[in-house]
Parts: C-alpha cells; structure tokens; sequence
DNA sequence: CCGCTGTTGCGCACACCGTACGCACACTCG
DNA sequence: CGAGTGTGCGTACGGTGTGCGCAACAGCGG
C-alpha cells in the first residue's frame, strides 16, 4: 500500500467534501442510470460504474435506492414517461390510439435494452408515469364510446401487442448492434443460412425466398400492419 | 487443507470415472437447465448450480455450450417446442389459432423465467422448435384462406399479443412468487393502496374501486378478450 | 459557543458469478 | 504399442450485488 494513499493525515490534506446540496438524489440517480443504459446497455449497468459516473461510491447508491431491481423499476417508469399520448381534438380515437401506439413504440426501441427488464418487472402500473400514461389512454378509448370496463381492456390489448412486438423487434436490434453491423448487411448476409435452414419448411421456405424488402421498413410495415387489425378488431365492439 | 483431500496417491485410490456413454450432452444440459429454471427461477441458474446438478464441474459445460446466453437460446427453443399446435380437422382457422395461442399463454405462464429472457434472445426464429410452430401456425391461416404473405404477418400479430400479455403477467407473476403469499392475497391486500394512488386519476379511480373479480380468472378472460379483438381484426381482411 | 443526533457517503469484505486456460485422463486408430 | 483426440475438471481472474460499521458533516437544543 503506497504511503500517499493513507487515510487524511493533517487537517488541510483532508479533503472537504461537503456540498450545499446532498450530492446524490433519486433523481439524479436515475436519470444518470438511464443515459448509461442508453449508451452500454443492459449489461453494462453495474452499482459500481454508475456510482463512478456520479463522482460516488457504489454503495452509496443504497442510501436513495433499496436496491438494483428498484432502481431499474424507477429506470422503467421514466421511460414510459417518454410516451406521447396526443389529445382528441380534431383526431378521432383510433388516429390517436394510432400516434400513442407509434410513440410507445419509438421510445421502447430508442432504449431497446428495456426488453431484457419488462420481464422482470411487476408492479409496473403502480409507476407515477404509467400511472399518468394509462388515464390518459383511458381517455382516448372513452372518447371513441367504449365502456370504462371495456376501455380498459382495450388499452390492455394495445398494450399487448405494442410491448409484444417492441420485446421481439429490442432482442433483435440489441443482437444487432452487438455485431457492429447495419441491420441490413446483417440480414443479407444471413439469407443464403436462412434459405437453407428453412428447406424442411415449405412455407417459411416460400417467405424467406420471397423477394426482399428493405429491412428496417419492413419491421415499421408489419407493426403498422398488426396494429391496424388489432384496432380494426376493437372497433367492432362499437355501436 | 484436511490430508484426506489430496489428489489421488496411488493407483487404487485414485477414482475410475470412465462411463459407457459421455456423462454429458448437449440435451442433458438443456433438460437439466429447464428444470432448474422452472424450480428455481432465473437467477438461480448459474453455470456452477447447473453443473453440479449434473455431479460436473461448472465448466465442463463449455465443452457442449458455447456460453451462457447460447445455452439460453437453446432452452427457450425447448419451450417453445411445448407449444401445441393443433390441426384444423373439424375446426375452423379461428378455433384452431385460439387453442394455439392459449397452448401458448399457458407454456409462457408455466415457465414464467421466460419472460426476463426473452428480449434477450435474438434470431429465436432460427431454432428448431420455433420453425416447426410457425410453419404448423402458416399453415392454420392458409387453411383460413389467408394468402401466404398476409398469413406471415396475422401470425407476427398473434405472436406478439400473446407474447405482450405473457410478459406482463409472468413478470407480476414472479414478483408474486417471490412474496410467497397467494395471489388472491395479494390483490386483496394491495387493493387500499391502489384505492389511494389512483386518486388523482379518476379513471383509473372508477376501475380500481369497481366490484373487484376473481384474481387469477380476470387474467385469463382479459387474455381472451384480446384476443378475441386480434382474431376480428383479421377476419376483416377475408373476403 | 458546545455537544448531541440524524443523515449521508464510503471503504471493506463476503459470497458468488462467467469463463479462459491448460493439464490429466481414457478412448480410438494406425 | 505409440500418437492423436475428445472430454472433464482445477485454478484463477476480474468482475458482480450488497451488508456492515465508521467518519464527516448539518442542524439543532442548551
């Protein structure tokens, strides 16, 4: 152990480190846990290096946060935060729905490392921000004329499928940019595998030879799709 | 160090540990793992606990497994290998999809581990077992007269609802494991709470003070509301 | 002004993790 | 009887989450 590394040994070598401000907050711990997932994903979230970016031990992280699982809780409400749900005016519910749906989208693939953690997770609703998110959905379906009862599943189906496509569509993005490649030198450098490894399958044969599209366009067109039928299939229910 | 430990100091002490078969394969290991995940949950599988299950050496695994997310990938293969598929002898498209996405809630609900690894596991569509289920899942919407293009992507939609919803309660499902209470305990005990925090929300108010249903029951019916609303919203797109 | 009390940050330590590396063995083939 | 090959395992390294107890201060009553 170098000598210079002992404990403060005369009163000005010792450091004064107090703040006018507690130097740590929720706040700032989460908003600081958010820009490092952003940045290194999931895997790269540890107490110890998000403590460093905050000029902080790791474990002086627990003073303001029970632990990881509740930190990543707090991480997940502030995302959901990001969604944009629009208001009526001059919209009708099912454009609305629509942008929501979109915006729901957008932000989970903007942090696509949220597809590892929606799983883990419950009790999500009980989040301020989801909490805020939901009435305002709420508000949307009950413009359209659904029920309380039934907007409520309404918006548990969007849900669904919104969080059903976004956790397949993350797994493959966050695969992706592990490998450094563009999404379509990847999926053209997989075809002729692809090709192959669907010969015992008649139909996945026909589609994967089927003539290629762009590929991030068609993620966008097959959301797009499944959406529209999802709210084709609730408008039914309406007088 | 107790003297008896030492490495073998003779020829007859020294164990024979030759066996007929490879004590290991690559079939015994993801058996072993899906067993252990779904007794144990997520974060009890370790390389180390899995090896000595198999009375191995935490690293002769990677012999057989190239790494931890590969081995991963090969269980969630195996589960979705449990999907039952049935054919359309006598039902039409629609009960058949319907009985193949409750096969689906119930395999996802069962190994409810699954949830946290799903957004974990891109290009899933290239194991075995996936290929198989949708292939038999093309050819239910082609036997409904879906061409094949538009069955590829009712089959997308489908998926992601089931998945969408099969998140979200394995996650809460989880959680409700690891309190260790019931979840009709659960629910009735949070119900104050949740009475409270919705306050400022009067919509979500109205739903959570509504004559509350039986827990487990209101689940599964919202599932099928859904996807009651999915399968619609297709069969608008038939002739 | 002094001392007390409560809050905050931090260093240390523990148990555990995934896995790279290289050796020891038993079997197969020449 | 070698040589080669595949398989299991022991050791080690650099991480992880987090419990625990101490040190430094802020705000306070006296």
């Amino acid at each position: 152990m170098p000598v210079e590394e002992q404990p403060a040994m005369s009163v000005w070598t010792r450091p004064q480190r107090r703040r006018d401000q507690p130097a740590l907050s929720r706040a700032q711990i989460v908003a600081e846990a958010l820009r490092l997932l952003d940045s290194e994903g999931i895997e790269a979230l540890s107490m110890r290096k998000l403590g460093a970016r905050l000029d902080a031990g790791a474990t002086s992280l627990y003073r303001h946060v029970a632990n990881k699982d509740e930190l990543l809780e707090l991480v997940v409400d502030e995302v959901y935060g990001q969604i944009e749900v629009p208001d009526t005016w001059g919209r009708t519910w099912r454009q609305a729905v629509t942008a929501c749906a979109e915006s729901a989208r957008a932000v989970l693939l903007r942090h696509a490392w949220i597809a590892s953690v929606l799983g883990q997770v419950g009790l999500a609703y009980l989040g301020p921000n989801v909490m805020r998110l939901n009435e305002r959905m709420l508000t949307l379906f009950e413009a359209g004329k659904f029920s309380p009862a039934e907007a409520d599943r309404a918006l548990a189906t969007v849900m669904a499928y919104v969080i059903g496509t976004a956790t397949t569509e993350a797994a493959w993005l966050t695969t992706l940019s592990r490998s450094g490649r563009s999404e379509q030198e990847w999926v053209d450098g997989l075809r002729p595998a692809l090709i192959e490894a669907t010969k015992p399958y008649p139909r996945l044969h026909a589609l994967a030879t089927a003539e290629p599209e762009e590929a991030e366009r068609s993620r966008g067109d097959g959301f797009r799709y499944g959406l529209d039928r999802v709210l084709d299939g609730l408008q039914t229910r309406l007088p």
